[in-house]
RNA sequence: GCGGUAAUAGCUCAGUCGGUAGAGCGUCAGCUUCCCAAGCUGAAGGUCGUGGGUUCGAGACCCAUUUACCGCUCCA
């Protein structure tokens, strides 16, 4: 574990040393949890979002696109229940230091209670053997009616708290029911605070006039209330989807390990839409696509696992995520979640709105099911970017930091290298690289011995360097070195373009 | 958000008892070099995270603050 902490601290580092990722705003103290990409940072991370592009809109005649602004209507995250869902209560013990939900401590303490009711039932039921009733034991004895209508009063108090947002209301209950900490002992307790995972902000250039509006937390909310435009305008025909790729922005409590968890992130989302009844079949077919996808990038298959959801999501009745062993252990890398009908139907009782499919063969109408998956372009990048990273030492004992990036991912594809910076040769790369750049980012280096320049490109990943020699002047041939292997092959300049190309093909899925 | 640790050149780090800042690597310029980093010469680069304080004098001591890491806490 050490070592893999040490691991990260070196991804970390070099990810900034060469130009992938710099910590936001470093000049003046940095930002929390916001960062920077570099110039290959950039090209990794565009080149990233491609491919998934591609793998969904271009590979998938029924799959669409969009892009959909990051600042919508308020009423949008009352329907899509993050105003509701995500205002978590929070109170701090001051003696233990521990931090808790207030409504967990709550809903704990009255299960305290249901326990106590369940005893006595238990009790009873002991005691009368079959004849027991107890929903009859529940309406009549004493101490049971009495903690029966503990727990509703507490319940009642407690909602109407939250309905009113009266946090010191909540602390009160909390101070008023006797909840000690679990590990302190004491009511040592805070006040509680209210942590809205939106980041709000304002619009309207005068603040008197101004609305608030929340910056959005994902981007699946633009997909579904756009979802009647893309499906008259583009006719769509369910099964069909919407693809999406943007920043979301979540206020995090703690966010931390470098760019897995940031405030202001970006997301490649995808909407299913299906029959009602059909989104099980639909979910195991994107579960199977979506893991394809994930190897087609040649990373090894123990690196990643599914990791079913036990507890579901308001909205969902199946989910499962992608995780992808980082450095700090599996995390979740990709969702893929069944949300049912909740989306749609949710935004048509708020925007009064009907958001209905017309089957012309059943002859039906219906609000489809949603089937979405869901996975982060900074995580991606990190889990791709960790595992490229690779420390190796060669044959002759020397030592190599080499990015041993997904070819079709890599920022510079090619860097085009005059083995020695006369006769000729520095112009003759030029006009290689004029040859090759409509194709493929390439670089020209001329500074240095060779294999310094060589190790140069390894470690910011190039997966090809074509280096120019006296026999090039002689009869247009270069070498081609592969970065993995080290290997060299003699190629004719004409030959390059598709040699390079070949080597760039992603495996099929 | 709480507690602990840390912050000196692009990177990794040294800096003694408090006396005006140093190395290696890297970068840049030039030389050399026909294929895998550490040949040669030269140069640039630091108000020591920031703000206060103690002191004749602070990179070092004290306080605050920011950022990062570790441990809690939270995570649709």
């Amino acid at each position: 574990m050490a070592n893999n902490e040490e691991l990260f601290k070196k991804i970390i580092s070099h990810a900034k040393e060469y130009g992938y990722i710099f910590p936001s705003s470093e000049i003046y103290d940095g930002l929390s949890a916001v960062y920077d990409y570099g110039q290959y940072g950039v090209e990794l991370k565009n080149n990233i979002k491609n491919y998934w592009w591609k793998s969904m809109v271009q590979m998938n005649e029924n799959i669409v696109g969009i892009d959909t602004a990051i600042f919508m209507h308020p009423t949008i995250w009352k329907a899509s229940g993050h105003v509701d869902a995500f205002n978590d209560p929070l109170i701090d013990n001051k003696d233990s230091k521990k931090r808790y939900r207030a409504d967990v401590l709550i809903e704990d303490h009255i299960a305290k209670i249901e326990d106590k009711i369940l005893k006595e039932i238990r009790k009873a039921s002991e005691r009368f053997g079959k004849d027991f009733d107890e929903e009859k034991f529940r309406a009549t004895h004493p101490r049971v009616l009495e903690n029966t209508e503990k727990i509703a009063s507490i319940q009642k108090r407690f909602n109407e708290a939250l309905n009113q947002n009266d946090l010191g209301e909540v602390k009160k209950l909390i101070e008023d029911l006797g909840i000690v900490c679990p590990v302190s002992g004491t009511k040592n307790w805070t006040d509680v605070r209210q942590f809205n995972l939106m980041f709000s902000t304002q619009m309207g250039s005068v603040s008197e006039d101004s609305g608030t509006l929340f910056l959005r937390p994902e981007t699946a909310q633009g997909i579904f209330v756009n979802f009647l435009n893309v499906q008259k305008t583009g006719r769509m025909k369910i099964p069909f989807g919407i693809a999406q790729i943007g920043k979301a922005f979540r206020n995090e409590i703690v966010a931390r390990q470098f760019i897995f968890r940031m405030r202001e992130f970006e997301q490649m989302e995808m909407q299913f839409f299906v029959p009602p009844g059909e989104e099980l079949t639909w979910f195991e077919y994107w579960k199977e696509q979506r893991m394809k996808w994930h190897l087609s990038l040649g990373i090894s298959a123990s690196k990643y696992r599914w990791h079913p959801h036990e507890k579901l999501a308001h909205y969902a009745n199946a989910a499962v995520d992608i995780e992808f062993e980082f450095p700090f252990g599996f995390k979740e890398l990709e969702g893929i979640h069944s949300r049912t009908d909740f989306d749609l139907s949710s935004h048509e009782k708020f925007s009064g709105k009907k958001l209905r499919y017309f089957d012309a063969e059943s002859n039906e109408s219906y609000v489809p099911y949603v089937v979405e998956t869901s996975i982060g372009v900074d995580r991606t990048f990190l889990a791709v970017f960790s595992n490229a990273y690779t420390e190796e030492i060669l044959a002759d004992g020397s030592e190599r930091t080499v990015l041993r990036l997904p070819a079709v991912l890599a920022p510079i594809k090619v860097a085009v290298l005059p083995l020695v910076k006369k006769d000729g040769m520095p112009e003759k790369a030029r006009l290689i690289i004029d040859e090759l750049k409509n194709d493929f980012l390439c670089q020209y280096d001329e500074k240095d011995a060779i294999g310094r320049r060589y190790r140069r490109q390894d470690a910011i990943g190039t997966p090809y360097c074509v280096t120019i020699d006296n026999e090039t002047l002689e009869n247009d041939t270069v070498t081609l070195r592969e970065r993995d292997s080290m290997l060299q092959t003699r190629v004719s300049i004409e030959n390059l373009r598709k040699e390079i190309s070949e080597g760039l093909r992603p495996l099929r899925f």
